[in-house]
DNA sequence: CGCATTTTTGAATCATATCAAACCCTGTGG
DNA sequence: CCACAGGGTTTGATATGATTCAAAAATGCG
C-alpha cells in the first residue's frame, strides 16, 4: 500500500516542463498519478483464475488498477472465434473506456488483485488537476501505440514472427531479464496473436529446437539468443 | 522528411490555397476544441497524391488536421511488407504521438490539404486550457478504440469479414449515404486489411456477383444489400 | 489513339488451420 | 508408491483460405 510520501515522491514535479505535456518514456505501466490515484482510493477486490471481472458491454463505471496477476482483455464472437486484445500485467491500469460501456470483456487469466475506483471519480478529480489530465492522455496515447502495433503485427507478421515479437514483448515487461514465467496458456497466447493453439506450439517447438529459447517447462521461457529472436520478430 | 527549413519553405503564400475549408462531415474527428485549435491557428499545406507528409522516424514536432483528400498512415518492413495503419479523411486530427518520432509515417492517398501546429503549443495551452486537455483524451482514446476493432479484424475475420467491414466503415465516415467513392486503390485497402491486392479485388467481385454491392467503377460503391453486408463483417 | 497503371481473373502453391491422437504434468486416492 | 484422471501441451496427417505467379482486361491520361 503506497503511503501519502511515497505518492509525493511518485509525482515527479521535475518532469513537468516548459512544454507542460512533456513526451514520457511509454511503458505499460503508468507509474504516474493516475496509477497513484487507484492505488490510493480504491477498494480492493480479487477475483480467481479464469473470473470475469467485467463483461463486454458491462457499464464502464469503474477504472481498474492490477495489483498482482494477469488479466486478459477478449472479444468472443458469436461462433467461437476469440480475439484478446491485451494482457495487463501487476501495475497497469485498466478498463477505462471511452463510452458508456467496455468494449472487450476482462477476465483474470490467474489469481489477481485488483484495486478500482469509479470512473466519475477519475474525471471529476482531472477537471481539476491538470496533472491527473496529462496522465489520462499518456494513458490513452499509450494504449493506441501498442494497438497500432498489434494492428502491424496482426496484419503483416508471420506466425513465428508473432510468437518471437510476443516473448520480446513479455521479457521486456517482466523486467528484461531473459528469463520469465508466462502467467497465460497456449490458448491465449494463440488468441493474442490471431494463431490457433497448435501453431503456436510449434513455433514455441521450433524456436527451442533452433536453439533461441530453451523451455525448462512448458510456460518457463529462458531466452537463450535474444538477438537472434529479435531479428526473428520483424521488428 | 519535413524539417522546419522545408517547412518553412513550403509555406510560402503559394501553397496557401484559396479560402475557406469546406463544411465536411468530420468523420473520425471529435469536432471539439482540438480541431478548433488546428483550424483557427494551423498554417496550411498542399500535398499532391503519394507525397510523403512525414516519414517513419521523423521527429513528431508537428500535429495535422486535414483539410480535404485522404491520408494513409503506413508502416513499411525491410522486405517491402506494408501496413496501413489507419486512414485519415477530411477532418481528422494525426500525426499526435506520444514519442518524439513518428511511429508511422504520412502519405497522401490523394491530393490533400493539411492544416498543422507546432505540438509543443498544443501542449503548452492544454496545460492551462482543461477542455483541450480533456480533448486531447478524448482524441488518443478514439484512436485506442479504434486500433482495438482493428486488432479484432485482423486477428480473427476473414478476408471477407474484413472487406464488408472496412466497407461498413467507409461508408459510415462518407456519411452513410449508402454510395461513395473510394479514394484508395485496392492495393492501399489490401494493406490496411491484411489481405492481399488479389485477394481484396476476389471479394470486391463476390460481393458484387452475390449482389450485396454495385460496383459502377472499380472505386464506386454502391450498397445493395447493407443488412447482409453488416452480417457479412462479423460484427 | 497508344501507353502506363490499375484491376480482375485463373492456376498453382504455401502457411496456417483443422482433425486426431499421443504425451506430460500434477494432484488424488487406493 | 503406484494407478488414475483431467487439463494442458505437443506432434502428426490432412485440408483449406489466402498468397503467389501469370496474364488478360479495364481504366485513365497525354
Amino acid at each position: 500500500m503506497l503511503d501519502a510520501t511515497v505518492l509525493e515522491a511518485r509525482l515527479r514535479p521535475a518532469a513537468v516542463t516548459a512544454a507542460g505535456w512533456p513526451a514520457l518514456a511509454p511503458s505499460h505501466d503508468d507509474g504516474t498519478s493516475l496509477g497513484d490515484f487507484l492505488s490510493l482510493g480504491g477498494a480492493r477486490m480479487n477475483f480467481e483464475r479464469n473470473a470475469e471481472i467485467f463483461a463486454e458491454d458491462d457499464a464502464a463505471d469503474y477504472v481498474y488498477r492490477l495489483v498482482s496477476g494477469c488479466v486478459r482483455a477478449t472479444r468472443l464472437f458469436a461462433d467461437g472465434r476469440r480475439q484478446i486484445g491485451e494482457f495487463h500485467l501487476a501495475g497497469d491500469v485498466f478498463g477505462l473506456d471511452m463510452g458508456a460501456t467496455h468494449a472487450f470483456a476482462a477476465e483474470a487469466v490467474d489469481d489477481c488483485v485488483v484495486q478500482l475506483v469509479r470512473r466519475s471519480a477519475l474525471f471529476a478529480r482531472a477537471a481539476t488537476d491538470p496533472e491527473l489530465g496529462r496522465d489520462l492522455w499518456h494513458h490513452a496515447a499509450a494504449g493506441f501505440e501498442r494497438a497500432r502495433e498489434r494492428v502491424v503485427l496482426l496484419g503483416r507478421k508471420t506466425a513465428q514472427e508473432r510468437l518471437a515479437a510476443f516473448l520480446i514483448e513479455m521479457d521486456t515487461r517482466f523486467g528484461g531479464r531473459g528469463s520469465f514465467e508466462l502467467p497465460m496458456s497456449r490458448l491465449d497466447v494463440a488468441d493474442y496473436l490471431g494463431l490457433t493453439i497448435e501453431t503456436v506450439s510449434r513455433s514455441f517447438s521450433h524456436f527451442e529446437h533452433e536453439g533461441l529459447i530453451a523451455l525448462p517447462q512448458a510456460r518457463r521461457v529462458r531466452f537463450v539468443n535474444r538477438a537472434a529472436l529479435s531479428w526473428r520478430s520483424g521488428h
